[in-house]
DNA sequence: TTACCTGCAAAGGGTTTGCACTTTG
DNA sequence: CAAAGTGCAAACCCTTTGCAGGTAA
């Protein structure tokens, strides 16, 4: 549980508490890489802690990701993605036939916000490149996984 | 009226039908350029046909958007946006604190799109580029028009 | 002990849908 | 005239909130 040190810290920085839920769900992040809608992480919360509550879920990834330990995205679809936030920052590009997400880095964003922010005075927070489109498989008519409408 | 040859083309091509609604949607994501929520479209186009109703906004909405006539976003927040769709690709800054929107252009964004597209072999319909923070004034404590929650 | 946190249930709010009527082509 | 589109109202669904009972510190 290398995650606990990092968790207890930022809980404390911000004096907020260390309660079993908080670290389940950071565990099912870490456990879980790419990313997972909050159905998923309440899911396999529960399977740890049948009593968590989807409440409980909404709130703590809140929280996380105001502590920064979690990346919260909304990739055009009505419902969020988390995932644990990674050392280095990625992309995606989201496959709208299968929902193949496939994560990439792209040193020449990180440029392009120096830029920006320079030009503007803008103080960059956040940043979210996000492609969609087909994805190899699908591009053939080949596998269409999601496409059972 | 330009938008009147583009769009009876593109709605006649997929078969549907050309609506004083549907002309008025269009109409009013032309005339107001920037982002539009769904009910700041409806509001406008209330204006010129006060029986158009929020449904009817929706669907119209979807429908450009899948001709492609218009883009929609979904920056962060819990409701979507609109605009026309531009002839130059435009991506996005978000202020946290004033919801300002400062629309920009990176080249560098279709290299890093076309080298990944080459190297996954992927077909990429649709780039978002969302950056967010704080603007020039809302970082030195300035403004803060929309902090009165 | 005492804030903070959780679970439950219910409310919220943007978006979508069912259906009868209207309009386009 | 037939099919597609609209308006209205209600349904949906993800997300948030109120509150009483738990729990970390």
């Amino acid at each position: 549980m290398a995650q606990s040190k990092n968790l207890t810290e930022s809980l404390h920085a911000s004096g907020r508490r260390l309660t079993r839920q908080r670290q389940l769900v950071m565990q099912v992040l870490q456990d879980n890489p790419g990313h997972l809608e909050v159905e998923a992480v309440y899911a396999l919360a529960k399977a740890s802690d049948p009593n968590i509550s989807l409440p409980t879920v909404y709130r703590t990834l809140a929280v996380l990701k105001e502590m920064g330990l979690v990346k919260g995205h909304t990739l055009g679809e009505s419902h969020a993605h988390f995932e644990a936030a990674p050392e280095t920052p990625h992309y995606h590009f989201t496959c709208l036939i299968c929902g193949r997400v496939v994560e990439f880095d792209a040193p020449q964003v990180k440029q392009v916000v120096h830029t920006l922010s320079r030009r503007e005075g803008l103080q960059v927070t956040d940043v979210h490149l996000f492609l969609s489109g087909y994805c190899a498989k699908c591009r053939t008519g080949g596998t269409q996984v999601k496409s059972n409408i």
